[in-house]
DNA sequence: AATAAATAGGACGATTTGGACGATTTGTTA
DNA sequence: TAACAAATCGTCCAAATCGTCCTATTTATT
């Protein structure tokens, strides 16, 4: 009684946008496939309202609306994913990429696991097959692009069932480094651990995270490295920014795999170079996020 | 049913004072955009009638009367609304920048109109004040994330009610740039103008773009400049990237801050230095809207 | 002024839509 | 298991919309 593949008659209303009785009428005559409860209430499954929408030119107001798993039973398989999301990557397919990200949303997958086991192997092996000549940066921009994006999406849906009052995270990429995706994951795991983060961006300067410290006051700041270029002066700016952290109590969480052992070797605190979900352990440390159970009737959603 | 987004062919001549027969028509021939009902009904988005009413300047509009609620005391200010993003992303108040975006789509603004009268001004703002020294790179940075997000949102919502066969585009910021921010404004406008916009992001490399256009086959280029470090260099690599593109007939947009008077004299066509409405027109110059053709005899015969 | 082409709008029967109603089903809580 | 509230059912009917045909108006050319 747990699929959620299955919709009502009053959500694909709502969702089209038109009423309740044309949705049942158009059931009846066979416009919309639909299946029947023993006692004659009409299931919808949710592939087949997409697919009409999608091939005929139907009304559709809100489709987002009609949330519920596409995978109707299917346990998530990490790899299968991540293997699905390369292909889409790697031929540029980007609303197959944005399904493939959002199904995990749907499919209860942590955010941390999303980053550590189906994002960030899929952009690995385009990486490699960049370095090895295969492909041209043209595909590597196009894959990045493509999650990023995709990425953004999941974010606005995960903001959207979001509760208040939640502790303050800032974080970002320092100075002189491009690569954005990092951080993004990064917002995506505290934002589910009941975070607030507020990310910086890219080439960011050490100065402005001390700023930030001060201005924002955040319960945990975070970086993410790609690469480090000198490591005597990344260090140097990096213990100066680790010490104004420390001094107002703030902890430090750096990563990424730009953060060799040489380097983490010589660094204060606390580091996740071993994946997401070492932050994401490490935030919940932090902030033990509460746990809800839905109550009452309303199986909405 | 008083759903929001949706109004009907009455609604629509009542609010406009024409007959519901020429509300029909124009839907028909394409000049107003509407999903049909599997029984025919036309269903118009309220956004797109707005858009309409705003570019062909109707002399007559009572469209307080289509929603009351939508549209309540909100007569859509560009001006005002920059003000407003300018003061959201000042403060980091990334759900109002988000709203405030979102906003524009719902009052039918054209995108390109959000790109050159709300976010460019709201952004230069916020440039100006950091060089000024007023403001630390951190809120810079905080701000671009922000909006960033937004359009990303914006985007996903428009990209839910688009229709199949769109011809592609590809584009970005060129290597050495990392102005991420443009490249999204145009990837906007030519979605709305009924393209399908490859990104490939910012500190994309020259070869890239040419590679792109052999193997996506786009029917239009663009290239967001945010600032030239050498002009020379830039001037010699962009002529065998336009050369390439001409080969193929496929045109090139190229526009941005970065692209002062001096450097465009020197360059092959097209730019579109003035803002994203000049792309738009331009785009659509290539993949024609069905617009409303002139009254009267035809010229010639 | 006369003319042709294109748009605008009213009227018609036929079809589609969606709200209202009491009866029934469904999922959760006691 | 019983009780309950929310959601859905099927049916009926008024209202809205459809497509088509016909005529009036606007506009640019002759």
């Amino acid at each position: 009684m747990d699929d959620l593949a299955y919709v009502s008659t009053a959500q694909v209303s709502r969702a089209l946008g038109v009423g309740v009785t044309t949705i049942k009428r158009w059931v009846d005559d066979g416009i919309l496939p639909a299946h029947r409860t023993p006692g004659g209430h009409r299931k919808l499954l949710l592939a087949d309202v997409l697919r009409l929408v999608r091939e005929n030119d139907f009304p559709q107001l809100d489709l987002a609306r009609l949330r519920p798993s596409l995978l109707s039973g299917s346990v998530l398989d990490e790899t299968k994913l991540s293997r699905d999301l390369y292909a889409a990557l790697r031929h540029g397919d980007a609303s197959a990429a944005r399904f493939l990200i959002e199904s995990v949303d749907r499919g209860g997958l942590r955010a941390a696991t999303l980053a550590d086991a189906v994002i960030a192997p899929a952009m690995r092996r385009i990486g490699l097959e960049w370095e090895e000549g295969r492909i041209d940066v043209m595909h590597e921009h196009r894959a990045t692009q493509i999650c990023s994006e995709s990425l953004y999406a999941l974010k606005s849906h995960l903001l959207s069932q979001a509760v208040q009052e939640r502790p303050v995270a800032v974080g970002g990429v320092p100075e002189g480094q491009l690569h954005a995706l990092a951080s993004q994951l990064v917002e995506l795991v505290l934002l589910e651990g009941g975070w607030s983060p507020v990310n910086l961006g890219p080439n960011t300067p050490f100065s402005s995270f001390r700023k930030a410290l001060t201005e924002l006051r955040p319960r945990l700041l975070w970086l993410s490295i790609h690469r480090v270029e000198e490591p005597a002066a990344f260090l140097a700016a990096y213990r100066e920014l680790y010490d104004d952290a420390h001094k107002s109590g703030i902890p430090v969480a750096i990563g990424g795999q730009g953060l060799t052992d040489d380097l983490r070797a010589l660094m204060p605190y606390t580091t996740y170079g071993d994946g997401l979900s070492h932050l994401a352990d490490f935030a919940s440390s932090l902030h033990p996020r509460p746990r809800r159970r839905p109550r009452g009737r309303p199986h909405g959603t």
